[in-house]
DNA sequence: TTTAGTACCTTGCGGTGCAAGGTATCAAAT
DNA sequence: ATTTGATACCTTGCACCGCAAGGTACTAAA
């Protein structure tokens, strides 16, 4: 009971994130959904497949992301995303929403 | 056009953390709703009426809140939102999942 | 008795995450 | 040859929730 509003509590700050840890991690490597997938939940930041594949092609339909198709030596090609210059602008103002909103929480806190 | 996107991600961030820095505000003292927002608004966490008041009931109807009311010298009455134990350890909760999500970031962003 | 200020609350819409289910490719085992 | 398992992509339907807009009520001053 209590112990699934606090699971409740923390996947909500996550998504208020989510695009942001995607851009993220594509802005150091180009990366496949997947990948991506597995590599947000390393970050403890849980993504599940129903939730990423909307997300990228918003993300792409916006300009911020583009792909290309690679052959991969097992399994099926991959889908591999990277960021546009717009994405990496956009990026830089997640940066500076997000040390706001930091900061505001320290002193909400203090 | 880009302006929108970046409103559109700073509110999606504070979104994330809304419940939270109720409960921050409320633990330092009792408010009414009105105040409340003055709080957050000052806070630079942007909250309209829609948002608050149904939150507000939410999280009194989890045991999080209770409320009394009180009359005004100017205005009609005000109802008065204290934390719960239950909502105190909750906010605990939160602290800790707050922590852990700066954290997260902090590795990412690195 | 009208206007202005303060305070409470509800309704309808749109956006979005998630669970579940579906499709396709490749390679190894039967 | 065909079944199985691993990998990878994607869609659908539900439910939740913030927000804009609109509504009610009390008090005091014009």
């Amino acid at each position: 009971m209590n112990k699934k509003n606090i699971e409740n509590i923390k996947s909500q700050m996550r998504r208020g994130v989510l695009e942001y840890c995607i851009l993220c991690v594509l802005d150091k490597n180009d990366a496949y959904a997947s990948e991506l997938i597995g590599k947000l939940k390393d970050a403890r930041i849980i993504v599940v497949e129903g939730t990423l594949y909307p997300l990228l092609t918003r993300q792409k339909n916006q300009g911020l992301l583009t792909y290309r198709w690679e052959e991969s030596t097992q399994g099926p090609p991959r889908k591999y995303y990277t960021l546009t210059d717009k994405g990496r602008d956009l990026l830089h103002e997640m940066d500076k929403a997000w040390t706001e909103i930091v900061e505001t929480l320290d002193i909400l806190r203090k």
